[in-house]
DNA sequence: GAGAAGCGTCGAAGCGCTTCGACACCCGCC
DNA sequence: GGCGGGTGTCGAAGCGCTTCGACGCTTCTC
């Protein structure tokens, strides 16, 4: 192992010059650089975290907590984590990943330890356990039992009181207005909401009532009948769960779905009784954007930017870094791409 | 933030006795082994991560190398990862996330700088260009230029040439034989095998190609017919691939799908053309679990046991670290469960 | 009852790096 | 020609922990 000695004694300078070669933090004659980068190179040299970390108080780690399931929305995850590595990288951070297993405790044991700089906490819930730790700025949270003095954090995801963090989320109460507008702007009046798993809303992760609000509030500005039924994914689910829909409103002609592994079924499902998409019915997705284009019908839909998000979120941590920037909310604004799986409804040109 | 020392003086005892209190290296008395825990209880110490890694050149985390691509497989490089998480954390480690982007750099990085103790590369192609930095073991290896002394690896996946490395694994010929068993016990002649997309085998990613080997060479023993086409996901694609495939072969029965984005819209393709499953075709998929069970026929498939490779990894890579069990590719035996989408060809009992 | 053998604890020496203050030197200026 | 101010480099002091050898005490053995 070559260690900055070594370096500094090949290029015949003390080991801190190479040091400030390495950081930048002191001007350095062209000629020396280029002799200390030369053995660096000759001897292959790479900077030993630990000692890094333990000098510098800086370990240039983020922690990324991700969600133990993996029964739902695993894509939009899997982005998020790539993209939140990838940017990481380009800032010269690392990223430690951790399960949400743990819980609250893996904020303490990585605050603590300095493991890591900072942390991205994916899969927010409401009122989550982890916050109070993570809670900064405010003088009253400054009072309760905070992780050492600001262990800084970025949530993916918005939790019901926001005070004192930063979060990154896509705006889902406008996505869900976004969608019921589009249906409406095709006449359609009667439409179904097929959500999430009933078990994404008892735990409060609160995207999926975000979005509710929006469908329900839009729709009541709009005048529309909006029925919503959770469904976990699924042929079978699924089948029962429209029965049921189309058993208390047959006259639904709009669709909004916001489970991934549900979109398939309903367009099967649909094709199998009869009613063609978009001819019949009209069908909106709230999921990724591979998902939308690879569906059996083209589906217009609102594409959750994960990739967008995994870099904000690492973009607003880096800027706690540099102290700049504090807590902020940032909600991505939706987009909605029409494609083959809406149009007028029924008896409407 | 509070320090060993500190955790010392509050416990009256010196430094070192706190650290052996600790890692348990030598023996304490009972009184003041409590005095010490209560100390680190009280004072909320939390070991610097730093310090330690510097002092005892381990860093207990392990590096896990993620393919960047977000386009396949993806629930099972999830599952792979959130397994090698926890297992990790039973074991003490936690995991460094890296992304195939940096490519062979990333191995210099990591082990140069004693980011991590040891590293787990998924999704290794046959003939891997971060092989040679990871080969331990042989006399002839020994020569090249290797990381450091060993960089502990152990690779999922299965590389053209396994010397000096540990490659955990499902046995994909032997999943390929099954399937091709499996029909022809059925009584099934004519096989269409819908594999990974084109990319995939022009990077030479070994399981898909391990497969077919497995398909091919069992259908020849069991003088079967079978004809393998690569399909990229998705509705359209496999609708164009299907056709082919009964232009070619129309008295195609069974078949065999690797491809979990190639499932659902064969399924409907199938089912669209008046081909019922089971009785007309029979289908065996080889895929997640829970892709197998939510599809619109439960499928009879081979799970991929992403759990238990990412588990498995872990466990060989901690035993690298204590000394134990040296190179050894574990092959993980595949197992066949019947659902509903197989059962005996046309005219057949 | 003297010596051997453990056991439990301590002190000190680093691990490889960052960073601060000091210092030498060179430039330009009045 | 001396002085102020940059600029580039160095030395040394840690960062918080592990670990080795040493040491004193108790217990055992003959």
């Amino acid at each position: 192992m070559v260690t900055l000695a070594e370096v500094a004694q090949h290029a015949g300078v003390s080991a801190s010059t190479v040091s400030y070669v390495l950081s930048g933090k002191r001007s350095i004659s062209a000629n020396t650089r280029q002799r200390v980068e030369r053995s660096i190179r000759e001897l292959g040299y790479h900077p030993n975290a630990g000692a890094r970390a333990l000098a510098s108080s800086r370990s240039n780690v983020i922690a990324l907590m991700i969600p133990l399931r993996t029964d739902m929305y695993v894509p939009v995850m899997m982005e998020i984590a790539i993209a939140v590595a990838t940017t990481a990288r380009t800032h010269g951070y690392d990223v430690l990943l951790l399960t949400g297993e743990e819980g609250p405790d893996a904020v303490r044991r990585v605050a603590g330890s300095g493991l890591a700089d900072g942390m991205i906490l994916m899969d927010v819930e409401l009122d989550d356990e982890r916050l109070p730790l993570l809670r900064g700025g405010g003088p009253a949270a400054r009072a309760e039992s905070r992780v050492g003095d600001d262990q800084p954090a970025v949530l993916i995801g918005l939790p019901a009181d926001t005070t004192g963090l930063t979060c990154v989320d896509l705006d889902f109460k406008a996505t869900g207005a976004l969608c019921v507008e589009h249906l409406a702007e095709h006449g359609h009046r009667d439409i179904a909401v097929i959500g999430e798993a009933p078990a994404v809303y008892e735990r409060h992760t609160g995207f999926a009532e975000r979005t509710l609000d929006g469908l329900r509030g839009r729709a009541r500005e709009l005048g529309l009948r909006l029925l919503h039924r959770p469904c976990e994914g699924g042929y079978d689910a699924m089948a029962v769960t429209l029965a049921r829909i189309l058993d208390e409103r047959p006259g639904t002609t709009g669709f909004v779905v916001q489970n991934e592994s549900a979109v398939e079924p309903l367009l099967a499902l649909l094709r199998q009784q009869g009613r063609a998409v978009p001819e019949d019915v009209s069908v909106v997705a709230i999921c990724p954007e591979q998902v939308a284009v690879q569906a059996s019908v083209r589906l217009t839909s609102v594409a959750i930017p994960a990739q967008e998000m995994g870099r904000r979120a690492v973009e607003q941590l880096v800027a706690k870094f540099e102290g700049r920037g504090g807590d902020e909310v940032v909600l991505l604004a939706p987009e909605l791409t029409v494609r083959a799986s809406s149009g007028p409804a029924p008896g409407r040109p």
